[in-house]
DNA sequence: ACACCTTTGAAGAAT
DNA sequence: ATTCTTCAAAGGTGT
């Protein structure tokens, strides 16, 4: 029993005030949506090629980094606060201003995410996020939302398309629900270029089609998600976090979570379902921005397109993280409400032992991050092929 | 078939 | 209280 706890306030996610800041380059150039990639990849490009600041990508890198980051955040705790009570102050309703984010699919989610559900359907990136299922990555929250702990119809997770009307009392759950605490962003945290693929392979295309490849995020939550008997949480309440555990659990347990098993996996009646962790603000962000990095670039590999989403995560402004952050709690605490007695701990050791091994087996001897210690053994990775440039 | 890579953040474990 | 570790998504890659 996790924390439910504190009843009241915004308990859940304490850290979430921890919004991150931008690095320092990246300060405040806003980087207009659909110029972002040029941009950014040429930022990649250029830290990949030159790197004054790109450490040997092989060598050690992250781990400084990560070290460091740890550290600011600490540091930066209160220098957050700041960025908060300016979200706090919209938290009227002003905060998810379309012209800010008109850019993100979720905006064109009903409230529960709107403050005042005012939403331009218009939007260029809308078709991204409209599948035709109407589910959006970040609605993965709402097969679980507050319409199971709200009296209100559901109306939001597989009536999407027909959500035309906006939820006003959504809203104001959800603004109660966490009220964002006078947290504050740091203007920087020093985060630094990191090695990072070449993106060779991006083709700079200036637009990219409107029919993203189907943001195979969004995909993984059709309709049917909702009523994926195995996602069927004990109380009858769907959740994609829910994942049979089926042998493999690493990959596509969304998928097959939503998918009606398409294929007659042996009908071994499946254990207990693996109950998933939600999503952080990042995690969100990925979620929602990768196909649209996939459409961009040529680029498919999850690793490097995680660099750039990384990149880009901290470019965006800090009212464009909270967002990410304040769905990321709002995720955390429905998870909590669904799956009082869960805990992250549940799912430890279900990765098979990776890297903390390595870490061992590599001796070191001292004590370092799993981060540090894989990044270091493993081969350099695919990253940097500077030769490929 | 499955671990790795890569990212950030959250949470639990360890110190 | 601080630091470290694991997992969350995802899809190409390597073993």
């Amino acid at each position: 029993m996790p924390q439910l706890n504190s009843g009241g306030g915004d308990d859940l996610g304490a850290n979430d005030e921890m919004i991150s800041f931008k690095d320092e380059g990246e300060q405040d150039e806003k980087i207009p949506e659909s110029g972002f990639t040029e941009r950014d990849l040429a930022d990649l490009k250029s830290s990949a090629a030159v790197g004054p600041g790109s450490p040997a990508p092989a060598s050690h890198p992250v781990p400084v980094i990560r070290r460091e980051q740890a550290a600011e955040q600490r540091g930066y705790a209160d220098k957050h606060r700041e960025h908060l009570d300016d979200v706090s102050k919209h938290q009227d309703g002003s905060m998810y201003k379309a012209s800010a984010y008109s850019g993100y699919p979720f905006l064109m989610l009903p409230d529960p995410y709107l403050a005042n559900g005012s939403v331009s359907p218009s939007s260029n990136k809308v078709s991204v996020v409209q599948q035709s299922h109407g589910m959006h990555p970040i609605t993965s929250l709402l097969p679980y939302s507050n319409d199971h702990f709200n009296p209100s119809p559901p109306h939001l997770a597989t009536d999407m398309s027909q959500k035309s009307g906006v939820h006003r009392h959504q809203s104001q759950d959800l603004s109660s629900f966490y009220s964002l605490p006078t947290g504050q962003l740091a203007p920087s945290m020093g985060w630094q270029p990191q090695p990072v693929y070449p993106l060779s392979s991006c083709g700079f295309r200036q637009s990219y089609p409107s029919s993203l490849p189907s943001s195979s995020s969004y995909s993984r939550f059709p309709p049917s998600l909702m009523l994926g008997p195995s996602s069927m949480h004990p109380t009858g309440i769907p959740h994609p976090a829910i994942v049979p555990s089926s042998g493999k659990q690493e990959h596509d347990q969304y998928d097959r979570n939503i998918k009606p098993h398409p294929e007659p996996k042996r009908e071994k009646e499946p254990k207990k379902p693996v109950i998933k962790k939600p999503l952080n603000a990042f995690m969100l962000y990925m979620k929602e921005m990768r196909a649209k990095v996939i459409a961009e670039c040529t680029l498919k590999e999850s690793a490097a397109i995680n660099q750039i989403l990384g990149r880009r995560w901290h470019a965006l402004t800090r009212e464009e993280q909270a967002k990410y952050y304040e769905l990321a709690r709002k995720e955390r605490q429905l998870h909590m409400q669904l799956y009082p007695s869960w805990s992250a701990r549940d799912n430890y050791g279900k990765k098979k032992r990776r890297k903390r091994e390595k870490q061992q087996d590599s001796t070191t001897g001292g004590k370092r991050s799993a981060f540090a210690t894989f990044r270091e053994d493993s081969a350099p990775a695919p990253i940097l092929p500077m030769e490929v440039l």
